[in-house]
DNA sequence: AACATATGTAAGAGTCTCTAACTTTGACAA
DNA sequence: TTGTCAAAGTTAGAGACTCTTACATATGTT
């Protein structure tokens, strides 16, 4: 995607526009993106987006449900790997949550961290629930159970509400702020067996 | 603050626009306040600020300073009802942490989702440790022990990641979103002793 | 080939941040 | 008491951004 094209049609400036949304919330965090900036780099004028996107929100949105489905096919890969309801399966999936967000972390700010679009947007709630689904089943696994019960989600959620702190500790880089040198990999080794022990 | 003045100066500016700037961002979220509604607010012309601010993250910056401090408070306030290292005084340091992140989601988000401006600024992070600070001398005596060291780091470290993961799930209504029923004091009781056991 | 439709552009309204140049006021020295 | 200065306002405007409207151009169907 950019610079100058030849054809006074772009070929498919939807996804082009997407994926240069995607680099500059990246490059510049979800609140500094601007439309403009995505126009540019795409190589259009800046009322061409409103064909294809609401407005900015819907394309921050579209980032957002495409961040959504990779991360899904990383939690796949990463329990892939692991007998079903291990421990090391449920750590496996805490890892590339920690992974996900420090390897993009505007993106994941912009998945995680934005309520208002997202509450009432069925395909993304959606999506999340997928996402979380995997976590719900291998922790069902892990205390035997064929199905997701109220004993597994009160297991579960603990280890969701870890992960998710420890991401945005990181990629707010609050250890650097204050100095703490902590093993990024031990802490969900030993907060997911303490918080699924007992 | 607010409406119109009689006098050509205003008294306090920079106070009522910091107050002023804590409700917009409470109101709109930290990325949709803008220096003109302020301004509005206080019943200033919009160059007014400038006289008080560097920029716009510079008011920002000051909501969030006045807002450390009030949290700081909380704390102390919170763990002064029990006794010195024990279970429930952390518990308590827990749920203060959850009621500064519910009671007001826009500034908590502010301080907490914006790494830029606080990583270089000696100010907040002494704000930030000091509020830490507070968890570590509990979790230092209830492992009986006297300063805080290494082990002491490292058990409490894993708190703060879990009240941090839950406010963040709870202001982005997750659960909601999810569909997800649970106690929240009952999970950070739960989460507390289990993080702290073995 | 003709037309409808999809997808682009140009121009502009309204908002925002921040600056520059000017104005008012209060404080303090003479 | 008065003159002067610095602090703290204002007005005007540059430059950027979002989104709309009216117009232009390509594409596909018949």
């Amino acid at each position: 995607m950019a610079a100058k094209r030849a054809n006074y049609h772009h070929g498919d400036l939807r996804a082009d526009l997407v994926e240069a949304t995607r680099q500059l919330v990246e490059e510049k965090g979800p609140d500094r993106f601007s439309v403009s900036d995505a126009c540019r780099a795409a190589g259009v004028s800046t009322a061409a987006p409103y064909r294809h996107f609401e407005d900015r929100d819907e394309m921050l949105l579209a980032v957002c449900a495409e961040a959504m489905d990779r991360f899904h096919a990383l939690m796949l890969e990463a329990q892939a790997g692991h007998a079903r309801g291990t421990l090391e399966a449920i750590i496996a999936l805490g890892r590339s949550y920690i992974q996900f967000a420090t390897s993009e972390p505007g993106v994941f700010r912009l998945c995680f961290g934005i309520a208002r679009e997202h509450g009432d947007n069925f395909e993304m709630t959606e999506r999340g629930m997928r996402n979380y689904g995997i976590l719900l089943s291998q922790v069902a696994a892990f205390f035997g159970k064929d199905a997701v019960d109220e004993e597994v989600m009160d297991r579960a959620f603990p280890l969701w509400t870890m992960v998710h702190g420890l991401s945005f500790l990181l990629i707010d880089e609050k250890m650097e702020a204050l100095n703490l040198n902590h093993d990024v990999d031990a802490l969900i080794r030993d907060n997911t067996r303490r918080l699924l022990a007992n």
